[in-house]
DNA sequence: TTTCATAGCGTATAAATATGCATTTGCACT
DNA sequence: AGTGCAAATGCATATTTATACGCTATGAAA
């Protein structure tokens, strides 16, 4: 159960470093990593991810859109970003993070810049940041979506 | 035989302007428009012009993803008083603005001015704004008070 | 005009993917 | 520990998509 999480990581990253062309291929690379699963929790798992296929040359490939962007973003700050990282919490069907004084806008900033759909949008103060879900998004969806933005953080976010 | 072209751009017309789940449906929108081909073809044609099927909101839909691109660069580029306004969104009983960075504080002091008696308040980050709507006020008022304060948004503001 | 070569496409079917349903698992609360 | 819930997942299958194969139409070259 609480395997889900660090599957999703873990295929993200495997999309974005490997030319996968099915979901039996990436159930096989999966299973190198000791993740068993079938078929079917790939095909959810790809759904949640937003992964498309699309044809490069001749060949169909997966391709995450939007994570790719948090890759570069993770590269150079999130791992630093991230230390400001006090505690998530919901009320009132919204989510809110308590970050050191001071980092709140950067953090924010980092989960912006992946477009994240499961954010309406997010409003930072000093050391608070207000996330506002879209409707119908859960507050499952709102932690598996944060532990996708800061991985290192997967331990606090998840309940 | 040259039909093929005008197909192809037919149906990237479609797949911009329309939520297509899958290539049944597309065959229906192409029908209506005078081409009759198979799903054969539309697989092939898909490919082509390298159509991805990703899931937005718990459907598949198709997208093209060049063009998904521009659209974002082309929102971001007006000009008015109410330059840097994005889009207007609802979620959780709340209404966000989002603005080209930078811009939502000034563009909520405008709105502030005239005290409108939907909103309960209103908090501006960097480039989100939150209207907190007064118990009682719908979706439709807000958009109404909206369309008073920037008359030239009406076409973006009004559903 | 005849002959190739090839692009385009339909048919049938294979391959890939999504999902309804049932079961299991982990967690919160007694 | 026991109960109730919701998430996670597998199984089986429905749905969707890709493609092998063969036919036709078109154009180029002889």
């Amino acid at each position: 159960m609480k395997n889900k999480s660090k599957r999703l990581v873990t295929i993200s990253q495997l999309i974005n470093t490997h030319e996968i062309h099915n979901q039996e291929e990436l159930l096989m690379l999966l299973k190198d990593k000791n993740y068993t699963c079938t078929q079917a929790t790939l095909s959810r798992d790809l759904k949640f991810l937003k992964v498309a296929k699309i044809a490069i040359n001749g060949k169909y490939i997966y391709s995450i859109l939007v994570d790719k962007k948090n890759e570069k973003i993770k590269d150079s700050t999130s791992g630093f970003v991230s230390n400001g990282f006090i505690g998530l919490e919901f009320a009132q069907k919204l989510a809110l993070i308590k970050t050191v004084p001071g980092y709140a806008s950067s953090l924010a900033m980092v989960m912006d810049m992946s477009e994240p759909y499961e954010f309406a949008g997010t409003i930072a103060g000093d050391d608070t940041i207000l996330i506002i879900p879209r409707d119908g998004t859960t507050e499952s969806d709102i932690r598996h979506r944060l532990i996708l933005i800061f991985p290192e953080l997967e331990n606090r976010i998840r309940q």
